[in-house]
DNA sequence: GCGTGGCCATGACGTCTGTCACCGCTGTCG
DNA sequence: CGACAGCGGTGACAGACGTCATGGCCACGC
């Protein structure tokens, strides 16, 4: 009656970490570790493990992307998401997306034991504090076009190349970044693109 | 004869997972966490660990000051820094703030409690394949002012916001940032801002 | 049917940005 | 001493940026 464990993180010394921390707890088994996210579906397949833990960030293909892919295929494992600072959009939107557990790695490691366990048995677990930061964060106020601008103007890129990567014009480029500009109450886009990554709008 | 580690990171999982699987070594004792900079120091006057393990990123004071702290205080704790993604100019300005060794959090495992050992013989540790990164990246061409100047641009401010900050005439912050977008190879001091930071240049 | 809102674009306007030339001042090094 | 590099500033200029008004197109809801 053991919960199997897939780890999917892209740093390896957190995720052999992890494996210890959780292998140390008697009704727990890691049975699968990947680091890139377009590796988890098929550790999913051959280990079909009880439960995920997901990281966000990860090459391949990230912690959302990765929970899309899950829930489509129609696997039955259940993902908690353990992820670097709270974003609280990332929170919505793993939520969204199939996750059923997000907790930040700054939580202290007993409890991560407990969030396996409530999320194994189909108990929804999600961080108290990122749920709050959620809530008054408010919804995203942006439409899909304004984030893709936003997105491609983090770099600080010019609008002819943002444009470009668009394939729009460089006048609408820049009244979708002026939009966003006013919604975030920013005065770059720049900060624009900050202010709305920093809240998971992108 | 097991060699006492202290372990700072901001992320509780993680340290707590680091710990656990540190401890799993016959040779080695996790004897002080903490998870914020400035609580290093006085973690070290009262256990006196033998290695201490370092993140860069933490809350209070990051890992290139805790070192410049601990040499100041002559403590003779010999410092691995163990740090997210390479940033080859993290590694010259750790090593030269008296680092023992410098290793991303990427690296297997098995390797860690390896390079805590060699680091506590007195063995400098360096990833190698930072170590040409490193080199390869070249030195910092900017100078100090340059460098306040993107500093202050790296969030999208305009030029009369960091003149503010700086204390400057907002024309010569436009002189630094165009030299600086001219060294960089860049078209915008965030790119310009970015390129630099990815180089550990700031 | 008609208002609403997102999408895409154009044009005009004033401001900001990036570049260049040039100035003086301070060190430092041969 | 003169050459040189960094620091701080000014002025001018082309181009980029942010704002606004306006237009057409489409989908949706009352």
């Amino acid at each position: 009656m053991v919960i199997r464990l897939l780890l999917a993180d892209d740093q390896a010394l957190v995720r052999g970490a992890l494996a210890a921390l959780l292998d140390l707890e008697r009704d727990m088994q890691v049975v699968a570790q990947v680091g890139r996210g377009d590796e988890v579906l098929e550790a999913v397949r051959s280990t079909s493990p009880d439960v995920c833990l997901l990281d966000i960030e990860m090459p391949g293909r990230d912690g959302i992307g990765v929970l899309e892919e899950l829930r489509e295929q129609a696997m039955p494992t259940r993902c908690l998401v353990v992820t670097t600072f709270g974003r609280p959009g990332y929170l919505r939107r793993a939520m969204d997306a199939g996750a059923r557990g997000f907790v930040v790695k700054d939580t202290p490691a007993p409890e991560l034991a407990e969030a396996v366990r409530r999320v194994h048995a189909g108990v929804r677990v999600v961080d108290p504090a990122l749920a709050t930061e959620s809530l008054i964060g408010g919804p995203n106020p942006l439409t899909e076009r304004e984030r893709e601008a936003l997105r491609a103007a983090l770099d600080g890129s010019p609008v002819q190349v943002i444009a470009g990567r668009l394939y729009l014009s460089p006048g609408t480029v820049r009244n979708y970044l002026s939009s966003a500009i006013g919604k975030t109450g920013t005065s770059t886009r720049v900060e624009a693109a900050k202010f709305a990554e920093d809240r998971g709008w992108l």
